[in-house]
DNA sequence: TTTTGAAGTCTACAGATGTAGTCATTATGA
DNA sequence: TCATAATGACTACATCTGTAGACTTCAAAA
């Protein structure tokens, strides 16, 4: 049938972690996944290998067999996962409007003097 | 001792749903939270009693007996609770950036006229 | 006083998540 | 050819989450 597109499943806060490291570099080994988080996470391969089946699951990484082994690729861009979040909290914690996510990281002091400077250029942009 | 300050645990999303109403007015009985949310969320009551003494536990919110009930009352503000969220995702998604995350919103469209006029005004306000 | 209804507490249970071990298979180097 | 190492699949299990029913208690209405 047409329209197949089962709502993206979400992606977990582990799960997001091997996400980043397909992003960097794909296509990866589980093993190079491994490499690129098992240190700094403190995990071990098979966690790994868990992540990343459950990832394919959800359909947002793509398997290439290589010989015995697969190589995985992210198939949801980080740009998308990163525009689906944001507009997700945004929904969430401010009824849908920018402005006052802006006005609670002004008053949380989250922003930086280039922050500040990036998003004015960004919206004298936008005005054109 | 000192310094007694676990760090706060999440608050899930059903939990944030009440959360939400007792934002919006309260002291409220586990009864009034549900006038608020059950029809929304298509909850009974019993969920309504789970989640709010998951929050008593999670120390989001507080209680005040009151004959053989209690009055139920939000422990963390709303802006709080915005502001560390917000700065979350920013830290997840964007490595701590704000600019990018608003070029990313600005990319899928997620800003309306009235948001940048708005963030305008923050902004010249920053700059004093 | 007796019935009843409102409360909080306990228990339940499926699904998601974090984390990892075991197992069977198979390519590969000795 | 044979042992070995790498690999995905399967299994495990505690905790968190979403949802809600059962039970106990007690105040209030009849």
């Amino acid at each position: 049938m047409p329209g197949e597109q089962d709502k993206p499943e979400r992606i977990s806060d582990a799960e997001y972690a091997v996400m980043e490291a397909l992003w960097l570099r794909s296509p990866l080994t589980a093993l190079e996944v491994c490499d690129e988080v098992c240190e700094k996470r403190d995990w071990s391969l098979a966690t790994v290998k868990t992540l990343l089946s459950r990832l394919v699951v959800k359909q947002a990484v793509s398997t290439v067999p290589d010989g015995r082994r697969f190589l995985y690729s992210p198939l949801i861009e980080r740009a998308e996962y990163a525009g689906s979040e944001s507009r997700r909290l945004v929904d969430r914690l401010f009824g849908g409007r920018a402005a006052p996510l802006f006005a609670q990281l002004a008053e949380a002091e989250a922003l930086t003097e280039s922050d500040i400077s990036e998003i004015e250029a960004l919206l004298k942009e936008l005005r054109k």
